[in-house]
DNA sequence: ACCATTATTCCGTTTATCGGAACGATCTGT
DNA sequence: ACAGATCGTTCCGATAAACGGAATAATGGT
């Protein structure tokens, strides 16, 4: 799961605890908490008492098992941009179920791309490029191409100035972005084929709503002897279509409601 | 919205600055976070260049504003039980654009029903019993009288005994609690007649897993005149309980995947 | 009723947080 | 293009809070 590097700041403290308990959806013990953190069980109790105070936490009185609070709920279900996960998961699932591959769903954030979701179909090669939390310079990825190329001039060229350094980190260029853009343009999808984990590819489409934000991407990624031509023009292609209209279609309820 | 009684500790303080976040889904200036939060500008950048560090706020590099960050969707998509709302969306739109009226999903946190949910119909007069975030002691109230039925008999003995005094601000008893249970026995479903506010009522059913767990409550709320017994009946009470079994089938898929 | 385990409180020390002020960047109007 | 104002960020000494370890209370199992 997602690393933070040093511990510093009661927050960060109060992030571990949370991703702790979020793996565990079932509650955990205070020791069992302690455990996982890493931290005193004075700090870790603490924590978790300020934790309680705003709702974030909820100890059942019963078992003494710590859980998410109820505040979290609010927070994810208010921030409409924070819960396109959530309203995604139906048709990622159909997508997984269609395609039998690996969909994804990243998020733009600044100049990266942040995969927040993720399902995985039946086949048994698994394409697990990216985790849910990861996050790539935007462009690098067929879900952060899509994103990229579905913005507007002036935000592509401030994103590509800036990315510069990390995406040669992934032995990623300005030519491969513009090659990438340029099949966009053509095509209407993002593809990555095997550049960044080599066997696997990926196509991707930009989930856009009815006030043109570029709220996320839909990808779906598999190795690269499945990706053929046609069946990612015939069936891949017009699923994840599909599938992001809808989304951006859901995303637009919650912005007015 | 829900207010923070004393500010101490940093959690509480970075509660209170994702709290103003919520509120704007497009972003704040971090001046502008100084004045709804009342926090002095350092402590407020402080805050939120440790709430940076761990993925909970996101500070676009161009505008410059705030955001919430991809860590609270991760928290949201993971754990289940904080998910609840944003599956339940659809279903309440639904339930809304049918009834007319205004639709309450709230979830059991001990002994209390917490409203993590609501989509109000097109009916002129509104009845917004809850907000999102209210606490109400369980059996107070339709969608937290349903909960509370909905539970085994030692769990419903050991929070009417918690909730007793709580439960009296409402100016509710235990032969209120065990009526409204007896009604909820013959009928299936929980109702509040202008009990809470007079002049407005309610109905309920629970959600339920398959494993049985009891993980929320659907409720349609509207003025004493509305709710008739035939329309309760005939149509409030099925769709309610249509959609609160496909939104249980929805946690169940949820909770194998 | 006892013992083992776990949760919570206490306490002296240390460290992160505090607000105000200084600094630097950005925007506005002319 | 420049000056003035505004906003964002960093620096500072003082303070308060968070820290870990030990003591105490509560719980569960036998």
């Amino acid at each position: 799961m997602t690393e933070i590097a040093a511990i510093t700041g009661s927050i960060a403290r109060a992030a571990r605890i949370i991703d702790v308990l979020t793996l565990a959806p079932d509650g955990l013990a205070l020791n069992q908490i302690v455990e996982r953190s890493e931290f005193s069980k004075t700090t870790a109790f603490r924590v978790l008492a300020n934790m309680q105070d705003v709702g974030f936490v909820f100890q059942d009185p019963e078992s003494r098992l710590y859980l998410l609070g109820h505040k979290l709920a609010q927070i994810s279900q208010t921030a409409a941009r924070s819960n396109i996960a959530g309203m995604a998961q139906r048709g990622m699932a159909r997508l997984a179920a269609l395609s039998e591959d690996t969909v994804f769903l990243s998020v733009p954030e600044g100049a990266a791309a942040i995969c927040v979701a993720r399902a995985t179909g039946a086949y048994p090669i698994r394409t697990l490029t990216l985790n849910i939390g990861d996050r790539r310079p935007m462009g690098v990825g067929a879900g952060a191409l899509a994103l990229f190329c579905a913005l507007g001039d002036e935000k592509r060229t401030a994103i590509l100035a800036a990315n510069r350094g990390w995406m040669a980190e992934y032995g990623i260029t300005d030519a491969d972005i513009s090659a990438g853009f340029a099949a966009y343009q053509e095509t209407g999808y993002a593809a990555n084929i095997g550049r960044i984990v080599a066997g696997t590819s990926a196509v991707s489409v930009p989930v856009i709503t009815a006030r043109k934000r570029v709220v996320g991407a839909l990808a779906i990624g598999a190795v690269d002897a499945r990706m053929t031509f046609e069946r990612t023009n015939e069936t891949l292609i017009p699923a994840l279509t599909q599938e992001a209209t809808l989304l951006a279609r859901r995303m637009d309820e919650m912005e007015q409601g």
